[in-house]
RNA sequence: GCUGUAAACUGCUCUAUCGCGGCGCCAGCCAGCAAAGGCUGGCGAUGAGGAAAGUCCGGACAACGCAGAGCGCCACACCACCUAACGGGUGGGCUGCCCGGCCGGAAGGCCGGGUGGACAGCGAGUGUCACAGAAAACAAACCGCCGAUGUCCGGGUCUCCCGGGCAGGUAAGGGUGAAAUCGUGCGGUAAGAGCGCACGCCGUCGGGUAGUGAUACCCGGGGGGACAAACCUUGUGGGUUGAAAUGCCACGUACACCUCGAUCCCGUUCACGCAAGUGAAUGGGGCAGGGUUGCUCGCCUUGUGGAAGCCUAUGGUUUCCGUCGUGGGGGGUAGGCAGAUAGAUCCCGUUCGUGAGGACGGGGCUAGAUAAAUGAUAGAGGCACUGGAUCGCGCAAGCGCUGCAGUGUACAGAAUCCGGCUUAUAGGUUUACAGCAAAA
RNA sequence: GGUCCCGUAGUACAACGGAUAGUAUGCAGGUUUCCGGAACCUGAGAUCUAAGUUCGAUUCUUAGCGGGACUA
């Protein structure tokens, strides 16, 4: 369903600042991509196996209005096309932390923003099937 | 009518699909003794600005002990009024510059229009005034002018006069400079100078008239480099800190460790005791800190308790524990509720006021987020500009209407809330002024 | 959210309100050397922007732009 609700925002700082000392990143021009994967027993208490934000740095962009339709736009992106990451999520119940950040030096139009999540989700859902298939790397990554 | 400038106002609309925030109602699930609550879904209405921006001022509100004195620091600066307050606004005064007209011999003044003024005080002190120039501030002589007076030389018609030089006088003129001792005219003089007088300019003091006042006009005295966005002086105002303030709830943790400092003196009352004295309570001072405003004083506040040992023993000193504090290093949390959205509020009318604005009456108004909502996509329309087409008028240039295509549709996103200021802004509307063109 | 500070050659810093804005390094050219380095000589190169005060502004004032620090 394409909506996004209150528990797929990330919000704990927490989370946030374990997600860029552990997590592993990739570009797709012009967005980049920070994700962790979290054992479920810390994912608990809010309830949803997928969490998202959005990051645009104000040191290229200096009015709020344009960090803000950016935001918009990528979250409205996200929102369309993450069906597909949602479908190449393991069993296991593990959660993914997930959190873009716009790179780009100028504002793009919005189907150039649009491909690029397409194109990353894709990439994203590879990384994640593999590693259902061999539960070693898996336990591997949760021990850690 | 067009163009430009300034001010004020305004600053896109609709539909479809998929979404978001808080609110109300309904349903389901979770948890609970219950009340309250959490999650999910549906429906409903609702959801950024004139600057929400910059954070430059002023308040509300809150806390700090209801906050004392002096110094320091900061801000402001013609007057009156408006206002909760302001460095904001309104009206007035004075004044610089430009244009036009008038008066005067000139200096200069008056009137009208436009456009500016951080507009208290260098008539308190200190300081600065580069280069150039003789001289840049209780002074000073380069060229020039004079040489009356004194003196020297020469000559003559010899108690006097003429010529030349020196001492010296002179701030009119030249030249330098941003600026040269107020300007014009007359007198005066050897030559000159506010040296004197008349008129005028600019400050200041006293008096009178008008005005709430700034100030204006009249009379009189005394005066005449600039700079305070130089130090400063005078007057007025400011207690400090800001919603990450502050209050409450929940959760977690370490009264651990190292370091350094204070732990003293004098009294009063009560109890016990024959007494020395001991114990308890309390007051003052000192010491070590802390708080209050940057500093000082003042004020408020915390600790000043116990045990043991040594000695030269009614005392001195050392150590340990405790208490309070300084610094170091470390640990935990970073969730929720309130503050926080109805107010110096907006609109209309009447009325007072030149105006900013005030008073009265009537009516209207739920954005309240917190890794932070108000969006995305598609289509249609409106408005502006450009292009050429059809039709109409016209000889033509061209103008008008209709529809078409292309481009543009700005600046910009609430974060405790208000009043201002400043800055950004496509396009549109209105008003004022200026210029151009045409007609009467 | 709040508070404070700073903008000068490519870089790091100077300059009581006063002459052509200085020093180091870097850059360009030349001398020297077989070549390069070092050394020496010469040269180019800057006051963040806009107004204002002043005779005169890097300096003083105001507004804007940019950068940095502190504060839970």
């Amino acid at each position: 369903m394409a909506t996004f609700t209150r528990h797929e925002r990330l919000k704990s700082r927490k989370v946030i600042s374990r997600l860029f000392q552990e997590g592993q990143s990739f570009a797709q021009y012009p967005l980049r991509f920070v994700w962790l994967v979290t054992p479920p027993v810390e994912n608990v208490p809010p309830g949803s196996p997928l969490q998202f934000t959005v990051s645009v740095p104000k040191k290229r962009f200096k009015h709020a209005v344009d960090r803000n339709r950016l935001r918009r736009q990528i979250r409205e992106a996200y929102r369309l096309h993450k069906e597909k990451l949602y479908a190449a999520l393991p069993d296991t119940g593990n959660a993914i932390s997930l959190m873009v950040i716009y790179t780009g030096a100028e504002a793009l139009p919005y189907t150039i923003i649009a491909e690029a999540m397409y194109q990353a989700l894709g990439r994203l859902s590879r990384k994640m099937l593999p590693r259902t298939d061999s539960p070693s790397a898996q336990e591997n990554n949760v021990s850690k």
